[in-house]
DNA sequence: CAATGCAGGTAAACC
DNA sequence: TGGTTTACCTGCATT
């Protein structure tokens, strides 16, 4: 796909992407069970699919279990639902839920996307760079941050932004590969949010899901 | 049908 | 100290 196809694509599907976009800033007014519900979610995510992630994790919110719940039965639902590393995020989940309250007053009180990034990752257990940043951009804080999935560093490949995919990122080379990103973006004329729905609509075939 | 590869990463161990 | 490997873990498609 050249840039000028990519341009085009953009063109035809910008009014979904920011109708999109729109749905994760109304994020930002929902209660706190809405708000943990996707940090649950975004922890569940690494190496399991998005939908079963979220079967999961409506499961564990609709029998209050994700609110209430001891770490081992969240660990089964995980289990039963098809999340793999189930053990390790029912951990992860059960950490975030103890340490919420903080975590209310640093997603309220750090207004620089960059500031909250740094604190996620370095707070919450089970986030690093790329689950902060969805984490943030699904409730609705999204600036310059990027989201370097697999499926965004093909594609970034793909447009000979980078050109290879590393199997573990360091903390480094997520920079560096994020700032060739957002030159990227600044070449091309399309936002840094814009790409990422973009990029994985291509990939996966389907719209955002 | 058994073996193999891999899936929206991260933490911890290892030099 | 910082880069690289390994454990976490199961289901599903491919061979």
């Amino acid at each position: 796909m050249t840039i000028e196809k990519l341009k085009k694509a953009h063109v035809a599907k910008k009014k979904v992407i920011e109708k999109r976009l729109r749905e994760f800033r109304k994020m930002r007014g929902r209660e706190d069970k809405a708000i943990f519900a996707e940090l649950a979610f975004c922890l569940c995510v690494p190496q399991t699919s998005a939908k079963k992630s979220w079967a999961a994790i409506t499961e564990l919110a609709n029998s209050g279990e994700l609110y209430r719940g001891k770490k081992n039965s969240i660990s089964n639902v995980l289990l039963k639902r098809g999340v793999r590393f189930h053990n390790n995020k029912a951990d992860w989940i059960t950490n975030a839920r103890k340490n919420f309250s903080n975590i209310k007053f640093a997603i309220k009180n750090l207004s620089d996307p960059h500031e909250l990034r740094e604190w996620l990752v370095k707070n919450v257990k089970g986030m690093g760079y790329k689950l902060a940043g969805q984490f943030m951009r699904n409730i609705g804080v999204y600036d310059k941050h990027t989201i370097l999935d697999v499926h965004i560093l093909k594609n970034l490949q793909r447009f000979g932004v980078i050109h290879g995919i590393p199997k573990t990122i360091s903390v480094k080379r997520y920079f560096e590969i994020e700032n060739k990103f957002i030159d990227f973006s600044r070449k091309v004329g399309i936002p840094i949010a814009h790409l990422d729905l973009l990029f994985w609509s291509n990939e996966t075939g389907e719209i955002f899901k």
